[in-house]
DNA sequence: TTATCAGATAAGAATCATTCTTATCTAGTA
DNA sequence: TACTAGATAAGAATGATTCTTATCTGATAA
């Protein structure tokens, strides 16, 4: 649970004022799990803030992850989306329910770079390693469960 | 080297009528190891076949990927990129040379698919798991090697 | 050969997420 | 209080993609 003095700090820390539109929307961002996109967060925040425009959510998504406080998430579609999560961590694409979900995996995301890191690769700078595991839900009502 | 002969027969033996637009775009897209954009193959094609569409390329790609011939790649950025190479592997994301070059690496796939298997995941089948490797170019004018 | 028909293509209009532009607003500072 | 830089709102512009419609092509059957 993050407070808004929380969220505050974080900006002011990344050299941003911390209007309040700025605010709500990394809020919002923080809060989904889903990986939203530029238009569901528009959505979402509009509901209490009903003068922030659409493409104010566009440059404050830009304007955070400039900042290194939020990431793009990857995906096969035209829609841009996003995730406050810095953690290292893979996404799992249910392709038949559209869902993005994370998949945190220390040893997994260890073995990787271990493995590459023995590696010669030449001319290049490994920067980082993302998984991206493609898959169905098989009930699609019940959530996934990772063990 | 693929003959077009070669090519027909894969758009046959998918159900596709193995028309000259087909041809020609599928087989620039073999040629490609840089995952091209619509626009991209489009720029080939056009030299040998100034009367072929824009649209049309967009269509046929999308019949090729319906196919299961060639897959899309996935990216942060908001322009279709594909890829005819159908054998299991990685890409590699440089990201200050805005290419995404391929690494094939059967040992690392067999690595992690094994890890996975052996995890117990509720309610999903795992279809497909492709490693997103982030790097940066460093020196720009050399090509990149993979020991 | 000719007619028919389904699927493919060309051309351009429509769509829509994103980006850009401009004017206005706001918070901090002198 | 006035000034200033940066942020925001509103809406226009952009551009890749999708859609629509008419035309074309090639296979098949009469």
């Amino acid at each position: 649970m993050k407070k808004l003095t929380d969220i505050k700090e974080k900006l002011l820390s990344a050299n941003l004022k911390a209007t309040h539109q700025r605010l709500v929307i990394y809020e919002a961002l923080l809060k989904e799990m889903s990986h939203p996109t530029v238009e569901f967060l528009y959505e979402k925040v509009k509901k209490q803030n009903p003068t922030l425009s659409l493409g104010t959510v566009h440059k404050t998504l830009d304007v955070l992850v400039e900042a290194g406080l939020v990431k793009r998430v990857s995906s096969t579609d035209q829609i841009k989306r996003f995730d406050a999560n810095l953690e290292k961590h893979n996404h799992i694409y249910l392709e038949n329910s559209k869902e993005i979900i994370d998949y945190q995996d220390e040893e997994l995301q260890k073995l990787v770079m271990e493995y590459l890191a023995k590696k010669q690769f030449k001319n290049i700078e490994i920067k980082d390693v993302q998984l991206q595991i493609k898959a169905d839900k098989i009930d699609k009502k019940s959530a996934v469960e990772i063990a």
